[in-house]
DNA sequence: TGTACATCAGTGAACGCGCGTTCACTGATGTAC
DNA sequence: TGTACATCAGTGAACGCGCGTTCACTGATGTAC
């Protein structure tokens, strides 16, 4: 089991990375600081900067490792219940609207974790937020039945994200599933025709 | 015009709650200081503890006054339009999810500005968000068309807070516009059945 | 009406603290011969 | 195989800065007589 030149370095890297995509989800960009996340991966925050040019290059990195892990984490559920003969779209409602999702904020969807703030952010982390969005936006496309109409992917993403951020809001108790319940009937009803 | 005893300090209270109410929104909690608001009312720092315990009850006074100020706009919007024989869940969608509140962070919903903080903010802001998020969701309950179902609400009020938070963070171009024209569309092509 | 005093809103310096960032250094690993 | 040196990931003290909060003070306004 020979390393490459840099692994090392490379994999201390990677559990940086893995370490900011899950604190910007449970604390926020504003809530994550260079030291913590150091800290968290168990060294010192001096060494951060032989990895990154500056704390913004961390956020633009753990957003989209974020995306991404959140994106497979729908497509492997998707894939599984695709066996079962459920359709794409049930699975990625039933999924991303889950009442267990309402506690998982550091491992679910980065857009619900950290969408209001988007726009608040330095050039750079606002472009990689609005490739998020589009991503999802096109995840939810690639997902929609075949009679529904492309532009309702935007719509859709809108009600995942807003629904399971209103739900968080008013916690995790009767109040806030009730929210989630609702919205899974509601595009159910409306998407899957049958 | 005779002043009641302590009506000076009471009116400079209100310039801050106005201040922090539009400040919250435009940069998010994390984004206030006792300073800068104080600032921005033409005070110094110091005086603002004659006025609030601490900053976090600052910040639920400033939610509730965004809260109030936003519902006042889109009842007006709907009481105007009613005259022209506008429905109201019309007159809701139209100005909540209007091209120019995708720039208007300052002075729209605190919801959509701030919904994804919400879980992270102190007991006391958790709970003045969740009643805020109740309130949204009952404004909307009133503005339903009669034959959609009560439970609706808080599904609606999702998508318009989610495909606003979309939006903006896709920018104030085609690309934000076109979610928001999206969901219009959607919301009164589901609830507007004439 | 005029003077002496009390009240009170706001000032500005100071505090302890945590942040992002820099940098001289350490100690382990790899390489040359 | 053994020694000398170079490389390199990570350490930890230090920096300048802005934060929330406190507090002794100021100066204007209102009240008592």
């Amino acid at each position: 089991m020979s390393r490459t030149p840099n692994s090392r370095k490379e994999e201390t890297h990677e559990r940086i990375v893995d370490a900011a995509a899950r604190a910007i989800r449970r604390h926020g960009y504003a809530g994550v600081g260079v030291a913590d996340v150091m800290k968290e991966v168990g060294l010192t925050h001096g060494g951060f900067y032989a990895h990154f040019a500056s704390r913004d290059a961390l956020l633009v990195a753990a957003l989209e490792r974020a995306g991404r892990d959140s994106y497979d984490s729908v497509r492997r559920a998707v894939e599984t219940r695709a066996g079962k003969g459920v359709s794409g779209f049930r699975s990625l409602v039933e999924t991303y609207l889950a009442d267990g999702h309402l506690a998982s904020l550091e491992t679910g969807c980065p857009v619900a974790a950290l969408g209001c703030d988007m726009p608040r952010q330095s050039e750079a982390v606002r472009v990689a937020s609005a490739e998020r969005v589009q991503r999802l936006i096109a995840s939810v496309r690639g997902l929609l039945p075949a009679d529904a109409p492309r532009s309702a992917a935007g719509v859709v993403a809108g009600t995942l994200v807003g629904s399971l951020q209103l739900a968080r809001a008013l916690g995790d108790n009767a109040d806030g599933r009730a929210v989630l319940a609702a919205a899974r009937k509601s595009l159910l009803q409306q998407y899957e025709s049958h």
